[in-house]
DNA sequence: AGCACGCCGACT
DNA sequence: GTCGGCGTGCTC
């Protein structure tokens, strides 16, 4: 695109093309002032309606030749760097492939207002004026300490005198000292390549070779593989150091804020110096300066969640996906969109080497490589002693516990061989509180949210029955609501409470800790208890989905998963590899000391289903053949990475009116060789948070561009009206 | 997205 | 009589 097409020439005002952060699709046009120098992508503030709005130039000129009375001029230019062509690319790029207005994607780039007012400067004093009449000990110890002429904080000034910070005061009203603007300090360290440089295994060494070449060499696109353990992380971080010798950024994306705290320290072992973070828990004087500093390139390094994707780096020369797989990669909200898809984009935009990381890299990264489209590093396991734990299962259906029961006895007799060894076995069970359901038996009243399509979970521990949806929660009843029995609520099914009730009963003896994400107690409670098993003040852990990643238990050998089929029952495109990507990452928390540092574990997993592939790939301890299959598979069934498939939701507060409208969507569907609609007659209804949800798959056999039909579809298609709302992901994670 | 402007129900 | 609900439409 020649954003200079249509330049003003000689006596026509000059007008330019501004993208504001609103839910538009177009730019608007606005007269540029001659005293203001803009360029594409300066950040701009601009009257409209009756607001102003920060915004950014897209183009010059007014191709669409809006009425010129029309126009109002710029109100003025932010002092902070232009967009880059690059980032300004992307937007259009994200908000074309995910028909989702530009303005709402440049919203994510300009979400820190603060960032774009001047950074207020620091103010400091320095000697301007003799010395005063009356000077004290304080005073002279103060004037002793500006010899050196520089200028001085106040408080740093008085707490270097060993004073308080009034004294500084006084000496300014005597008109001895002045105050002056300090400019802004660095908002991080730099960040040192050859700081601690680690001692790396020869597969290591290899590894980070390539990758240390391909941050030289502009976009290009790595899988880097090997199980937990192997070294991924050492080797990533040589491709940071290089893009860091050759002096350009690098952005580093991880899954959750949770799992920045461990890489941090990482990071600053090896570079000497803390990256700038990135994440919604960032308080906002601190985002401004990573914003700003990242804008003007004197931030080398950003660690963040995906909404790091939008910054308006200055040079941006290596992205890292770590976890690459991990689907809170995938934003539901506003924009949606795959971060790390993007982030593939945004590399190909900025000339930039990208590498994703992963001990279980997703379908769609590896058919990429198949296809040739990206390069795939294996770290081998053997180099460090890592590799994938052994795996027993227990047939649910011949060996599972007696009725009422979830432990089957050969996992209570693995956990007690275990706990007897004075070693630590874990619980894992994917489902908070005590049992995902509650009915009557005298009358089979279930228990269901009132706003959501959903079973109210018991929480027994709290005494209350929530939707783990919305938070909906009631107060355990004592009497069936419906019929008014007493004592006719039964739980059925498990949660980590009730194994946790269970395994008490079995193991009286035994010191039990219970881990979710509910914890009474919170952030601080979740880590004192993280604590007392690394210590090893308990025998039995029992968790949830929490404890699948960033935290170590080094006192851990045994992993039993009280239900390895859950999750692979929905008809969910992705059920097979969330699960298998999920069992590979819990059971390889246990791990075995011995010989040369660690080794892996045990796992064992409870099943109704021993012969299907997830638990046929985790027994044999060959992923490869998870993989074949898998692929296989999706093949088959055109599934992605081997078709594709969007989702267009409707959603509404009324629900014949919402079935009404999706059925009216359905019906405009325009006929498309290889691409098919669903529903809404296939697609269950849900109520999520008081909103009733169909949703319309679509699905085409090929690579062919749905968002081409998507956009077509939705154009000829009669307008939501009301409450009702039509919402399109042309990628979908789920079919939830 | 946000804001004004609009047209219908209960009240300082 | 107004205050205020949120449905509709527009913003250079």
């Amino acid at each position: 695109m020649d954003l200079l097409s249509g330049e003003a020439d000689g006596a026509a005002p000059a007008v330019v093309q501004v993208l504001l952060p609103v839910a538009l699709d177009k730019t608007y046009s606005y007269l540029a002032p001659p005293d203001l120098r803009l360029v594409p992508g300066s950040i701009v503030t601009v009257p409209l309606g009756t607001r102003k709005l920060i915004g950014a130039v897209w183009a010059f000129g007014d191709p669409a030749g809006v009425p010129l009375k029309k126009l109002k001029p710029v109100l003025g230019v932010h002092d902070a760097p232009a967009l880059g062509d690059p980032l300004r690319t992307l937007v259009d790029w994200v908000a074309r492939y995910t028909l989702t207005p530009r303005g709402m994607v440049l919203r994510m780039v300009l979400r820190v207002p603060e960032a774009l007012a001047p950074e207020p400067a620091v103010p400091g004093v320095r000697r301007a004026g003799p010395a005063p009449e009356r000077l004290t000990d304080a005073r002279r110890r103060v004037l002793a300490r500006l010899e050196d002429g520089f200028a001085w904080t106040r408080t740093g000034l008085a707490a270097a005198a060993g004073t308080s910070p009034g004294v500084v005061d006084g000496l300014v009203t005597a008109g001895t000292l002045e105050v002056v603007a300090l400019p802004p300090g660095p908002p991080v360290h730099p960040p040192d390549p050859d700081f601690n440089a680690r001692a790396l295994t020869p597969d290591q060494v290899r590894a980070a070779d390539e990758l240390r070449r391909a941050a030289g060499e502009g976009f290009s696109v790595t899988l880097l593989e090997g199980v937990t353990g192997a070294g991924k992380t050492d080797v990533y971080l040589e491709a940071v150091a290089e893009a860091l010798r050759r002096g350009r950024q690098v952005l580093i994306l991880v899954p959750e804020i949770a799992l920045t705290r461990a890489f941090l320290e990482r990071f600053s072992e090896r570079f000497g110096a803390n990256p700038a973070e990135w994440h919604s828990d960032v308080p906002p004087k601190q985002r401004m300066r990573v914003w700003r500093g990242v804008a003007e390139g004197r931030v080398p390094v950003v660690v963040g969640a995906r909404s790091a994707l939008f910054l308006p780096f200055a040079d941006l020369g290596v992205i890292v996906v770590d976890e690459e797989h991990d689907a809170a990669y995938k934003q539901e909200e506003h924009a949606t969109y795959h971060a790390r898809d993007m982030a593939v984009v945004r590399g190909r935009l900025e000339e930039a080497a990208v590498v994703l990381s992963s001990a279980t890299p997703s379908l769609e990264t590896r058919a990429n490589v198949e296809r040739g489209r990206y390069r795939r590093l294996v770290l081998p396991a053997r180099a460090t002693g890592a590799a994938l734990p052994e795996i027993a299962l227990i047939d649910m259906r011949r060996a599972g516990p007696e009725k009422g029961r979830f432990l089957a006895p050969g996992l209570i007799a693995a956990v007690r061989r275990t706990v007897e060894k004075g070693e630590q076995a874990l619980l894992f069970l994917n489902r908070r509180g005590f049992a995902p359901l509650t009915l009557c038996r005298a009358c089979g009243h279930r228990f269901q949210c009132d706003n959501c399509s959903t079973w109210l979970v018991d929480h027994r521990f709290r005494g209350t029955l929530s939707c783990h949806h919305c938070g909906h929660t009631v107060r355990r009843p004592e009497s069936c609501p419906a019929c008014g029995a007493l004592d006719s609520l039964v739980a059925c099914g498990p949660g980590v409470e009730r194994i946790a009730e269970e395994a008490a009963a079995v193991f009286p003896d035994k010191r039990i800790i219970v881990l979710s994400s509910d914890m009474l107690g919170g952030i601080q409670r979740l880590r004192a208890e993280l604590q007392v098993i690394a210590e090893g003040g308990c025998d039995i852990v029992i968790g949830t989905q929490i404890v699948a990643k960033g935290h170590t238990f080094p006192k851990l050998t045994l992993v039993g998963v009280v239900d390895a089929d859950l999750g692979l029952s929905h008809g969910d495109p992705r059920a097979a590899e969330r699960t298998f990507q999920l069992l590979v990452q819990v059971t390889g928390r246990a791990g075995r000391l011995g010989g040369e540092g660690m080794s892996p574990g045990f796992g064992i997993l409870q099943t109704f289903a021993p012969e299907h592939p997830v638990m046929a790939a985790l027994v044999s301890r060959d992923p490869e053949r998870f993989y074949a299959t898998e692929m296989e598979e999706r093949r088959a069934a055109s599934m992605p990475p081997f078709g594709r498939l969007a989702a267009v939701i409707v959603s509404g507060t009324d629900r014949p009116a919402t079935e009404d409208h999706a059925r009216a969507l359905a019906r405009a569907a325009p006929m498309a060789e290889g691409i098919e609609v669903l529903g809404p007659a296939d697609a269950p209804l849900a109520l999520v948070r008081g909103r009733h949800r169909l949703r319309l798959l679509v699905q085409s056999g090929r690579e062919s561009d749905l968002s081409a039909y998507l956009r077509a579809w939705l154009a000829a298609a009669p307008p939501a009206r009301g409450s009702l709302a039509v919402q399109v992901d042309v990628d979908p994670q789920s079919f939830l």
